[in-house]
DNA sequence: ACGCATGTTGCATATTATGCAACTAGGGTT
DNA sequence: AACCCTAGTTGCATAATATGCAACATGCGT
């Protein structure tokens, strides 16, 4: 296919910054391209205006810009979740016994994307991969309390339990976002109990939820909070590995 | 100034993108920027064609691409190397007693971006921004043998201790690189001996030079090597903090 | 004050990006 | 299995626009 040659030429502009240590002024940019200096003028501009580089206050050479350490954090932070995740998501095991879990939110619904099982003979199974509802698992919930809050239209019940009361929803989301973790309480699956908590990135954006599962008899109401306290600060310390700053509220 | 169309809508694809959750299709990207589905094939392919933007294997939807991450965390480090190297300026001044500096190469000089002083009564005063030659001070010496090599073309003398044969400098970097750290003894300003050595990003990009300055009746000849060990340790610390591996050589 | 180098603007032209339409390829449904 | 529907790619004529030139502006060093 055919490439956009402007377009193009931008970026082969970006790529060209990196290499230079003190940046590069109009002309070079020209020199190096073998187009005119009004192009090359051009480009920059278009380029600076959005961010992508800018100029030197002193030398008015250009450097990059700061949009790319935006975009380029950004994507760093969702690449590499799973992996900055796992040690914490063994950390949940080893202090709860339970199931811990990592989930984003993807197509509206609680992406499974990593999973470490407890050693206990009675576990919960689950599949890394799956899509579950928002409404009515723990990690689905951080997702709908802390980040995209629409409430789906339709609230099927999969238990007795499952919650599809619309207000009674949102009464349970604001309760979570209060405390800072969520509750499945037999919502989804008959027996199950789970908890979950929100991991953010380093603009305090919503990344996904981490959280635990386990037969109700051993997650007992009684001790959810002991639980809830666990999975909020080990989501807590992964949110700071992900240059998440709590000076930032 | 009128900006490149063409690129701009590159641009903005890329700012659209961070903003999906779930990377986006040819035809919801055509249609948020109000352009035909051809068009934003196009844009994408290019972008992809340069790293910009990549496909997801499964679902063939566009997400940001690798080079982002390439080029901001290496915008970061130069943007951070004042804020990382500073803790460790104050240890070099902690360990040594001398002025600590820290320079990089701007216009084929060494620009100083930042000091640490010491608390000695006798000290080396210096400041911030200024530029000084590279052929004849140690920080100077470091971004020559270690960075961009090209000697200029005059040598001019500042003191009588001044090198100003080529090779006689030649053969001082070759030895610098050798050993790893620059000495300038008085060829720059009689009576202060400076002592530099090189900081690394985690490319394994020199990005600057660390070192300390002190008056020749402290900084002995003979304990010129006790510095130099000093510096270049606290130099790889820096170089570590910045992501540098000391297993990539 | 002067000259040199770098950067910006106006404008005519030619390049090229664009939209349309036709075509291809999957995915889901009956 | 045949079908449709949506998403994506390609060819092509046209209109848009990026380009180079030249003139102008600006800043730096001598």
């Amino acid at each position: 296919m055919a490439e956009i040659q402007s377009l193009a030429k931008g970026l082969k502009i970006l790529n060209l910054l990196e290499h230079s240590r003190n940046g590069m002024g109009t002309t070079e940019v020209a020199t190096q391209l073998e187009i005119d200096k009004s192009s090359a003028s051009r480009l920059l501009h278009t380029l600076a205006k959005y961010g992508f580089v800018e100029q030197d206050q002193l030398t008015a050479r250009y450097l990059l810009g700061p949009q790319l350490v935006t975009l380029g954090q950004h994507l760093l932070n969702r690449i590499t979740l799973r992996d900055h995740a796992r040690p914490y998501l063994h950390e949940l095991v080893d202090k709860t016994g339970e199931c811990a879990h990592l989930a984003i939110l993807a197509q509206r619904q609680a992406l499974y994307i990593d999973q470490v099982e407890s050693t206990a003979a009675l576990r919960v199974e689950s599949e890394i991969g799956t899509l579950s509802p928002l409404y009515c698992t723990a990690l689905g919930k951080i997702l709908l309390a802390f980040g995209d809050s629409r409430i789906p239209d339709e609230l099927t019940p999969f238990t007795h339990r499952t919650v599809t009361d619309r207000s009674t929803l949102e009464a349970q989301l604001a309760q979570t976002s209060k405390r800072g973790y969520a509750i499945d309480d037999e919502e989804y699956n008959y027996g199950v109990r789970c908890v979950a908590a929100p991991v953010y990135d380093h603009k305090s954006a919503l990344v996904g939820a981490i959280g635990i599962s386990g037969p109700a008899g051993r997650v007992t109401l009684e001790r959810i909070d002991e639980f809830g306290s666990v999975v909020v600060s080990i989501a807590a310390a992964l949110s700071a590995r992900l240059g998440y700053d709590f000076n930032l509220k």
